[in-house]
DNA sequence: TCATTGGTGGATAGCGCTATCTTAAACTAC
DNA sequence: GTAGTTTAAGATAGCGCTATCCACCAATGA
């Protein structure tokens, strides 16, 4: 067996070339070896091994994703970075695909579908092998654009409700049903008159809007008046103002529903600062179960949300579709937990 | 001027030699015109243009970067995400990065110096344009990969006092005199026996700390019992925990000055539980100027800190660095803002 | 016995760019 | 006017890998 030598490079990288010569075999059946692709003889593949292991080898992504046309890394497309939810989400699946050799690109959309295809657009030049989009609304270019890329893709947040022959797939939650449990949860507790604030107004805000006006209506308790929308970014302070704003409007509120857990603890903040005795004069409720909602006065009562799971698993599932593999269930929904603390 | 025939690529995509046909020069004018790079014919350069821009041409990162040795990404480690003091200067990174056409990678070490130095092996392996990370402690092994590496490195939090002659680059702000800040602030207050609460410990932790214990020896008020140091992540629900171990165990404090938001929220929303009156009995001080610490009962006086500055200075710097320009000042120092609220 | 598989290793030919060298043309100096 | 010098465009040769086709050999069947 005669190996074709290849002179060394100038650039003094040890190459698959090096690999293949110091073991004796074609660099084309180094390759196949050290990446495990079709059979080769369990022989060879320890030499290779030996050998790579030996100079030090490590692959070149370039070279990889040039010649075959697709990179090792996985495009995550969030809305915010301000937003602990997602963040929490992104850390999950960055964890996940680096076990397994994927390098995670994230881009930031800020709420902005036409950000977001921009981005899209940018990412998908750089052939990745995966795709992790959130939630399902977005402008008809980029889901052509997401289709026509035939690069694997899976959708955060929400689920879908499908069989799965439509190629979709995706792991999260109803946030429509963890509206209604908090409002029924509210009912149960006594309290009729109750308000929805929300704020950024995104569409899994106002999928749990719709679970609240849902089961209001259906227990007949429905008023237009107890919902206090406003499309400024979620944050503590602004869950303050609503909280104010709401008890100007409406003074016979007693119970705030709020669609995140920063407005929440925004409101049990101002009910402390102004007096107003929670549960008993107006329960409060946040929906995440964010950092410190437990260590409010009183501790806050909401809904816990998957968050990591969400990461772990989407990933997963995106690593099976890269792979090629059927995915047993596409539609993965991983629930959310009422809980119940002082503030209710 | 004849140009070059190349045959349609089977690929389907829209190449670098499609754009030099279309134009009527070669691919090499054409890569030259389209980079900017070299002294080329403005009429051909339009020519190249308008070509790129009917047929749609985008460059192929992985080829650029085979061909090159240079990738068009950036690797920036960082040591949690759940700390939204990181989560504000890595989107300030992203965002400016992006402007500039590279893309961000990033890596998460969790404070653990083998898991960075093994990140960074990785992502080195890329070929990075250039390289964040965060601070100066590292082990040797790291620091020597950076420095044998040849990517430009900027440091991230912290400012290193030099001439610059020693090729470091930094930006940040004296931790050290933040402590000390906050902490004359305290003695300003009339307070006597000022605690001093840190979690996780990490380096910058450790410099807040020796600001304050500096600033209290020079006063003849430094005692060791008011140090309550515990390397367990920093948390609201943590610096609750460290509240009512500080008051049982030193009844006489008058003020703790937290070195995190997050830390020092907790401690108030622990006053507040156990109806100690703040700042009367005990002011609570905290460091970073964080979400929501303005909303909490009192308002939280804090270390502003400019983490989008950071970010998107240190971009900035890299970009430079990048481009082989000189930076007049390697190290930045982009100080700090002392913020006095009611609760000191 | 001879065509027919099925499986394994290798040679070849790029992937789409850019570094580098060469060449042609224009421009200086004496 | 010739030689020397600058300048811009082009030709060439990879960057380091993998897709793909081919050759080969053993095992199969008629």
């Amino acid at each position: 067996m005669v190996t074709k030598i290849t002179k060394s490079r100038a650039t003094g990288r040890v190459t698959l070339a090096d690999v293949a010569k110091e073991s004796q075999v074609s660099s084309m059946t180094a390759s196949r070896a050290l990446r495990g692709e079709r059979a080769v003889d369990p022989a060879l593949v320890a030499r290779v091994r030996v050998a790579a292991e030996m100079l030090g080898y490590v692959p070149d992504p370039a070279a990889r994703a040039l010649a075959s046309r697709h990179s090792s890394h996985v495009a995550i497309l969030i809305p915010m970075l301000s937003n602990t939810l997602f963040v929490d989400v992104l850390e999950a699946v960055q964890q996940t695909l680096q076990g397994a050799g994927f390098q995670t690109l994230m881009g930031v959309t800020h709420y902005d579908p036409d950000e977001e295809e921009q981005l899209l657009r940018e990412q998908l030049q750089h052939r990745p092998a995966g795709l992790i989009v959130t939630g399902f609304e977005r402008n008809e270019a980029t889901r052509q654009l997401i289709a026509k890329s035939g690069v694997p893709c899976v959708h955060l947040m929400e689920v879908l409700k499908s069989n799965g022959s439509d190629g979709i797939y995706s792991v999260g939650f109803s946030h429509e049903e963890g509206g209604a449990a908090m409002t029924k949860h509210l009912m149960g507790q006594g309290k009729r008159r109750i308000a929805f604030a929300a704020a950024q107004l995104d569409p899994r805000t106002l999928q749990r809007l719709e679970g609240w006006r849902q089961t209001l209506k259906a227990a007949g308790m429905y008023d237009p008046v107890l919902e206090c929308l406003d499309p400024a970014p979620s944050s503590i302070a602004q869950g303050g103002k609503m909280f104010e704003h709401i008890f100007k409007q409406q003074p016979d509120v007693d119970a705030i529903f709020y669609c995140n857990d920063d407005l929440a603890q925004g409101g049990l903040l101002a009910a402390l600062r102004l007096g107003i005795s929670v549960p008993k004069q107006v329960a409060i409720a946040g929906f995440n179960d964010l950092n410190g909602s437990d260590q409010m006065l009183p501790p806050l009562s909401t809904v816990r949300t998957p968050r990591s799971e969400i990461g772990t698993t989407s990933a997963n599932m995106l690593l099976a579709l890269i792979k090629g593999q059927t995915v047993p269930v596409p539609n993965i929904d991983l629930g959310f937990e009422l809980i119940t603390r002082e503030s209710t």
